[in-house]
DNA sequence: ACCTCCGGGACCTCCCGTTGGT
DNA sequence: ACCAACGGGAGGTCCCGGAGGT
């Protein structure tokens, strides 16, 4: 049993600083900081700072609820709406500078770190996914026009999405967010 | 006037690198290598490595061309298309796996340099004035439902490019680039 | 008594890697992966790393036995002839590029443990020792010129030995070896 | 022009180090501390620590003279003595316990650095060579017994000369290098 | 304008040994 | 005896920019 739990305080304060840094500008230094541990006890969590981005990429992808996006119960295209009304929310929880984890990793790191370009690529194909479920969902409900292309359709409004947030990132201004939304779900849908 | 072939040089090496390895993973060494210039030689021509970074943007920028897209003839949703296409050939001209370069800084630069973070947000604001523009065209010559708000339509669709393109960097695949080209102009317009 | 497993295991563990890496190249964390021991338990069996190598460099040199060479019957040349070709088996039997661990310790530890130095030098002057007292029985019974000096003799066949074995490692070729034993057994004696 | 030889001085200060304490046992820190260099400036003058490493050792190598061995004039076997007794007089000249540049790096580096073991090697062959040559300039001159295989000889000397510096390292003794001239000479020859 | 050499400081990683609970 | 977690400190490497002479 641990002293204390320097792995998950590692966890929170890496999170923190990575994601308001990005991953070069973010030192291991800057890390055991923010999580207030001493930098010798780093390496016995993890085998490098690529690790703890990893780690951290995969607890943040899960707060998206995917499942519950998939399998909740409601009008499917109001679940949808819902859902990015929930993503914009984490993602301008501490103001609209910080952008989405992910997206960040996905210009960053696609050259570098080929795990982590693996986890963010296949983290896109899982919501992708499901948002994409969820039309095909809306079609069958009568909810959405089924001759659209739900296939195509799903994908784009993830890349749409992350388009969107890294334009507020940049501009320090919510207003592509706002636009991400009601242009989604008012014109294209 | 002297040879400026260094500081042509520099730009070139510099584009090559930072385009291709990200702002902090690129060192000055890299850059100065990637030149052929004498690592001292550097900071007669650019104070630092951000104000490199800044006339490469600046540059970069220059390339897509905006005053040929809002002024040139033909019909307006005709050109809009052949302008991304034309974006999505340059940034796939060495591959899918670059992304755009003022994508690419927005997410990791925004919050260290403030002029670059500054030009990069005029720089999408511009280009989604243009493009807005053209969409009024559009209207104005009935290839395009009047009733759209085209002020919200043009970022949006810069937006979704950038999210694409930042996909296709990612999955090192350019269906993300094709999937955007085809929703916007079959389905969204 | 209790199960003398981990210490045995890290003794067996301790020696691959401090035999094949070196003192210093080697770290405790890499024994006790070869070991398969827990990192914890190693300062439960070993005061320090140095105690570890200290405790092998010991078991490493009873395998010469010099007992045997020293007690054993037949002829004298022929018994310390076999006793240098097993020596040459032993240091051979993983390969050439591994040399001999008190040779390998002798240049890279003199200036940094004294136990280990002593212990070194004390097997090296043990050795000869009994070299040279089997040089002794060879004169004794006429195998052997009686007006060679076996006091300077036997110590040097000892390091020329060791000299070898050196030569072996760096070139990665048993030929030294080879050249050792004929030199010395057809030509020196 | 430079305003002070850092290189020069690392050099010197490197071979200091390197050779008393060894190679994994001397920091990148020692060694700008001995050169009286500032740490961030090692990287200008040598791309690693192994890279001054090497040179270090070739320049060790350089010192003993081989062409002038090779060539002198005067009876080959007195100069191959007094080639070997200035060799002697280097290896002692600080005191016995540092052993041999190359001795010492044959056995810690064998394994770690290709380059090294790599110069190593053929440093010792390169020696070996001119022993040998010296050896038949010796039969040629009718001063060694014409039967006797030079080619096994040279190599067999040199190496009983690194394995009577080792010796001599680990036991604090010059005895073992006395014994190594005047059995060669006395005995071998 | 050019460029060789310089250097304070920080990078990520890992070292050896300990602590304290089972 | 065992061992998970801990940690002060150092390891080699490289950063961005400057100094100073040509």
């Amino acid at each position: 049993m641990p002293q204390r739990n320097l792995k998950e305080q590692l966890v929170g304060g890496g999170f923190e600083v990575l994601y308001e840094k990005g991953y070069h500008a973010a030192s291991v230094n800057d890390i055991v900081a923010a999580a207030s541990v001493p930098k010798g006890s780093f390496y016995n969590h993890f085998d490098s700072k690529e690790a703890l981005a990893l780690e951290i990429t995969r607890r943040y992808v899960e707060r998206y609820d995917l499942p519950g996006l998939a399998g909740g119960d409601g009008p499917p295209l109001a679940r949808l709406r819902e859902h990015f009304e929930g993503i914009v929310a984490q993602n301008t929880r501490r103001g609209v500078r910080y952008g989405c984890l992910i997206g960040n990793f996905s210009t960053e790191l696609a050259g570098h770190s080929e795990p982590i370009r693996e986890l963010v690529a296949g983290s896109f194909d899982a919501w992708s996914a499901v948002v994409t479920e969820v039309l095909r969902q809306a079609q069958a409900a009568g909810e959405l026009d089924a001759s659209l292309d739900a296939g195509r359709l799903g994908p784009y409004i993830v890349d749409s999405y992350e388009g969107a947030v890294a334009r507020a990132k940049v501009s320090g201004d919510r207003a592509p967010l706002d636009r991400f939304l009601a242009t989604t779900f008012e014109q294209l849908l």
